[in-house]
DNA sequence: TTGATATATATCAAAAAGTATATGTATAGT
DNA sequence: ACTATACATATACTTTTTGATATATATCAA
């Protein structure tokens, strides 16, 4: 995998991509709805985020039915991989981030059990 | 130290920001006029790209004559410190970050030795 | 105090990134 | 085939960031 440092810390740049993709580091696998209730962003706007973090090379996309899955790419440099980890370890037990988990533990119809 | 998550990758976010840093972070302390040198930039761009780094509790400026030295933030968080070593770990051995050593090393005449 | 050097800041235009909104596409159920 | 849902993309508009340039400040030495 070749990513540019540069471009990697881009994409985390904005404060709602780094969330999204902290959540989706803790969750394993989020859908697009499942973010866009967590971050109470727009769908449009969500979308458009995880899209640019995909195009970094951070994120993959998985289409399953109607929804589509996005987990952190393991084909990252491990550097990479590291920095995401670290800075989850360091930063997911405060504010906005242990929010984002609280609101994806109490969504009340994830997909896979309902539907969103 | 209290840094955003935000605020760190964003100011991380430029390529020339990530390149002073990473650089300065290798030699412990550079001026102005070193950076200018290796990393080719016009004076008033540099000083403004170190003023964002140092506004985002990155870099930490010192004053000695007529030259400021900058240098890592010694009290970020930990999560942010090792995020720094680990990019540097990762990609320094790179282009353009191995070239940028480069450029500081075969410098001429560095302050501190005759001035720039 | 004059001049030279190092750095910072201010201003403005250009470029990039962001948001809101509308629309398009794909899938699944009826 | 029709409808509803999930998501993506396009468009127009606004805001932010960046780069060039000019100018200000600070330090030191003559």
């Amino acid at each position: 995998m070749d990513i540019q440092a540069g471009d990697f810390y881009s994409a985390l740049s904005h404060p709602m991509r780094l969330r999204a993709a902290l959540l989706i580091l803790k969750m394993d696998e989020l859908c697009v709805c499942e973010l866009t209730h967590a971050l109470d962003l727009a769908q449009p706007v969500i979308s458009r985020h995880l899209a640019q973090l995909k195009e970094a090379g951070i994120l993959l996309a998985r289409k399953q039915g109607l929804w589509v899955y996005y987990r952190i790419n393991d084909a990252l440099p491990n550097w990479a991989l590291d920095v995401i980890q670290t800075t989850a370890n360091g930063i997911m037990d405060s504010t906005p981030y242990k929010d984002d988990t609280q609101a994806i533990s109490t969504m009340s119809d994830r997909p896979n059990q309902v539907c969103c």
